[in-house]
RNA sequence: GGACUCUUAGCUCAGAGGAUAGAGCAAUCGCCUUCUAAGCGAUCGGUCACAGGUUCGAAUCCUGUAGGGUCCGCCA
């Protein structure tokens, strides 16, 4: 479907054309929203910024275009304001002939791209035999966040976990592995390990007081990158371990499958990447380390940063694999637009590996690496989110805190309310608010702002929290309940009808989704889902509040139930695409 | 020394060049015999950190200042 701001935009580039001849084709009209809903629905601001060029006055530019501009089947005659602002305000006949073209549509009027394009978005990217902590929490809801949008309005998108998989941790966790686990080496049967942290904790702790230790790790490293059989295999036991523990979370948070493709998977790429920065000139060794020297970087004594791509020792870092990774991307996986939901205390280390990766050709005009930067999870005291020991808490430990909390405020309601409901009626409940609040909460603010973490916020039934959208959709299927309602069969040409303002606002609104997602899908900023849902549902109330449904004459009755029935599925969908799932009743 | 980022209502935050800067919470006051009041309406609340500049127009872009946060050679 045409959105009608394209259509919109179309007028007036014509409009511009007729008026002031071919050198204003490709004139913006910079049409946008009004500002304030008495100035109608859109506003052009074009005249203002012509009055230099033309050398006119805005006003006249306003009058002179708004005589060439046909859109009477879209809008009211336009009206001239202020400085020179040209003021649309939408036909009610226009609104409803397109609801009614967006209720027989599965993706509510939202078109796929035309240009599709390969995205990888690559995140949560955890470091193996490490439990998933809040560190993690942004980069899973974000990431999964921007993949799901992008693969809804039409791209191919390939959800890439750079799992940190290969190093020097993993002699320890080897060792470990063979000296408390020696079957493990043998069998093919499930080993439970136990808890993956007890297992990363109890290396660690042998590794720090047991030297014959420290060198069976060691060796471990040696015999992992030699490509030693036996150690490969262990390696592959503290992987697959590692991954069936993330995938628990993953389930948990209703996060999507990703490709577990770690640090490992690039390393027999790392000589060449090595080899070819070397043949291109950039690379310089220093201090017998193999840098690319940075530009527009300098250090504390004002010297040129380098890069390090190769150690002196001739092991690699996570720059080197980052960079093998950017070429693979590119040249084998052919990706357009390469996504990075990372934190925002990488992004010195992503605009490095982007200048290196651009100086060395792998990154062209064609491709877009895009770092998308995320600020911190504050504790309530604006400090970073930690145990009261200092140490990150662990995702489960949150997210079955935020389910607790939920579970909590259910019961308090019930009881209040006096109402009866099943154990799994309540679980169900507690799991999809509290994880859906987390997940809300994380999204509905700037993704580059830090954000204080409070259950009770979060949670809160009134607000822009996730409670509050379930309920706007639980109040529709309440209504739909009541009155036996099948939505589906409210037929293709059921009559609609906006005669009351709420009825008119949230028509407006309803047809926003896709401006809304094509805004997103560029920008990368789910808060503005976020806000689009929380306005939905606000106005939603208040067509609720105001207009009674079931009770209505026909064709209110039907005309209404088609409106709830758009909230309910924009709501469904808009939701989804945050990763929320939504409860029939709560 | 350098780089990035933030500073908007009492609190938490929207706002990414357009008209009188918005929302939620908190506070105060209304609205349930009628589809779930987990709702709706109203009132109160601002020197957009500060100073310059660009622009017809700046919370928004540029420069500087102050204050907070983060990062800066062989961890990721």
């Amino acid at each position: 479907m045409n959105s009608t701001i394209a259509d919109l935009k179309t007028r007036f580039e014509q409009a511009l054309v007729a008026a002031f001849g071919e050198d204003y084709a490709n004139t913006d009209p910079l049409l946008v929203p009004t500002s304030n809903p008495k100035f109608g629905d859109y506003q052009a601001n074009v005249a203002m910024s012509l009055a230099k060029p033309l050398g006119k006055a805005p006003r006249a530019i306003a009058e002179q275009l708004r005589h060439h501009l046909d859109v009477s089947d879209l809008c009211e005659p336009p009206t001239v304001a202020g400085p020179g602002f040209i003021n649309l305000t939408l036909k009610t006949a226009y609104l409803e002939g397109q609801l009614h073209a967006i209720q027989a549509d599965p993706r509510l009027g939202v078109a796929s791209v035309k240009d599709p394009k390969r995205v990888i978005v690559d995140y949560p990217s955890p470091n193996i035999a490490k439990e998933m902590h809040v560190g993690h929490l942004r980069p899973a809801i974000i990431g999964d966040c921007i993949a799901r949008i992008l693969e809804f309005v039409g791209h191919d998108v390939q959800r890439i976990s750079h799992v940190g998989d290969w190093g020097t941790p993993f002699g320890m966790l080897i060792a470990h592995l063979r000296a408390s686990y020696p079957k493990a080496l043998t069998s093919t049967a499930n080993l439970d390990l136990g808890d993956l942290s007890t297992f990363y904790r109890q290396a660690k702790q042998r590794f720090n007081a047991d030297e014959t230790f420290r060198e069976a790790a060691r060796l471990s490293v040696v015999q992992l990158q030699a490509g030693e059989q036996e150690t490969l295999h262990a390696w592959k036991i503290v992987c697959e371990l590692s991954s069936r523990s993330y995938q628990k979370i993953y389930d948990l948070m209703g996060i999507l499958p990703v490709m577990e493709r770690g640090e490992s998977f690039y390393n027999p790429f790392l000589p060449d990447v090595v080899v070819e920065l070397d043949a291109l000139g950039l690379l310089v060794e220093d201090n017998g380390a193999k840098c690319v020297f940075l530009e527009g970087f300098t250090n504390k004594d004002g010297n040129p940063l380098p890069l390090i791509v190769q150690k002196s020792d001739g092991g690699y870092n996570y720059a080197a694999t980052d960079l093998a990774a950017i070429r693979y991307r590119v040249q084998v996986d052919r990706a357009q637009r390469v996504i990075y939901p990372v934190g925002a205390e990488q992004t010195n280390h992503f605009v490095q590996i982007f200048q290196v990766g651009r100086r060395a050709g792998w990154i062209t005009d064609n491709v877009e690496f895009f770092h998308a930067p995320f600020g911190f999870v504050l504790g309530e005291n604006g400090q970073k989110l930690k145990t009261r020991e200092g140490d990150a808490i662990p995702l489960k430990e949150l997210l079955h805190e935020a389910i607790a909390h939920a579970r909590q405020d259910l019961e308090t309601r019930l009881a209040a309310e006096g109402r009866q409901e099943t154990d799994a009626f309540i679980a169900n409940v507690a799991q999809v608010v509290g994880i859906g609040a987390v997940k809300y909460a994380d999204l509905s603010q700037n993704r580059t702002s830090n954000y204080i973490f409070s259950y009770d916020k979060m949670l809160a039934l009134q607000g822009n929290t996730a409670p509050y959208m379930l309920y706007a959709y639980v109040r529709v299927q309440g209504i739909s309940r009541k009155g036996q309602i099948d939505f589906e069969k409210l037929g293709a040409n059921a009559k609609i009808v906006l005669q009351e303002e709420t009825e008119l606002v949230l028509a407006k609104h309803l047809l926003q989704l896709e401006d809304v997602l094509n805004q997103v899908s560029q920008d990368l900023l789910p808060n503005r889902l976020c806000q689009y849902l929380f306005e939905l549902s606000q106005k939603f109330n208040q067509f609720y509040d105001r207009c009674p449904v079931l009770q209505a004459e026909e064709p209110l009755r039907t005309s209404r139930l088609v409106l709830c029935d758009l909230t309910a599925r924009t709501l469904k969908l808009g939701l989804s695409l945050l990763g929320i799932p939504l409860l029939e009743r709560m």
